[in-house]
DNA sequence: TATTGTTATACTCTATAACTATA
DNA sequence: TATAGTTATAGAGTATAACAATA
């Protein structure tokens, strides 16, 4: 049995993770944290900068500076929200939902990379009992 | 099935084990990382600083403030190698000892809470899961 | 008054480079 | 020459406080 602590295992896994998509996602000039951003965006109706921001559980400040970078290379956009004239919505650009669907497709491969060590059904049960502990 | 990522989940578990962790050990004065750092000197013979900061998969220049913090608080003490007087070997004290074992149980019982949402069988399969993927 | 986006700022964590002393 | 510890420094990543515009 385990003699590590739950805390070293999560952190280590995390850097392995980010190891594994940090060069995945090299290719489309993206780093694991626009890519999350990005991901988050693919949604039926535009988000505002506030809502993106709450569902990746980041602050708005922070998202403030992934929305100018992301913009910078024309992946989202931002217009004001017709009613609300405080809120920005973001939304992804055409090219921006290109990269996304080929981005998504090397962190896929890179996740199986990082799961590799597992039987295909442990994988899946990892996912499972990690996605309820969060 | 979970549409979320990977990379989310696993910082979020993260995240929300070290809510957890912080406050167990404020009573004994450390931080996870401290922690961390005791519970590789528990062991049958001392380490080197670099031995205990490999172990830990951190820096060296990272392992002497952080020896220089639980020094200052008399829960590790350093003492030259006697044979190479190049290293120092790192020991707990017997206070060491003890805030260690009184913050081991403290942790144990903050990733219980935060394995608490599985069932008992659940809890033991992830965490050798996580344990296999590390 | 409260909310959204923004800016300036500061803090935490970490690593890299350069130094000292030993080997 | 190489290694262990140290120091100074810089770079991520993040949050807090304060402001402008709008509700």
């Amino acid at each position: 049995m385990s003699r590590r602590r739950l805390g070293y295992l999560l952190k280590h896994a995390n850097l392995r993770l980010t190891e594994l998509t940090g060069p995945a996602l090299e290719p489309y000039e993206i780093d694991g944290r626009e890519f999350g951003v990005m991901s988050v965006l693919r949604t039926p109706e535009p988000l505002s900068q506030l809502e993106a921001a709450q569902r990746l559980g980041i602050d708005r400040t922070t998202m403030v500076a992934l929305l100018d970078g992301l913009e910078r290379k024309k992946l989202v956009g931002r217009r004001p929200h017709p009613a609300d004239r405080r809120k920005n919505m973001v939304e992804l650009t055409d090219h921006g939902r290109e990269v996304l669907e080929a981005a998504t497709r090397a962190v896929g491969v890179a996740e199986e990379e990082f799961l590799a060590g597992l039987p295909e059904e442990d994988r899946r049960l990892f996912r499972d009992l990690l996605d309820r502990l969060v």
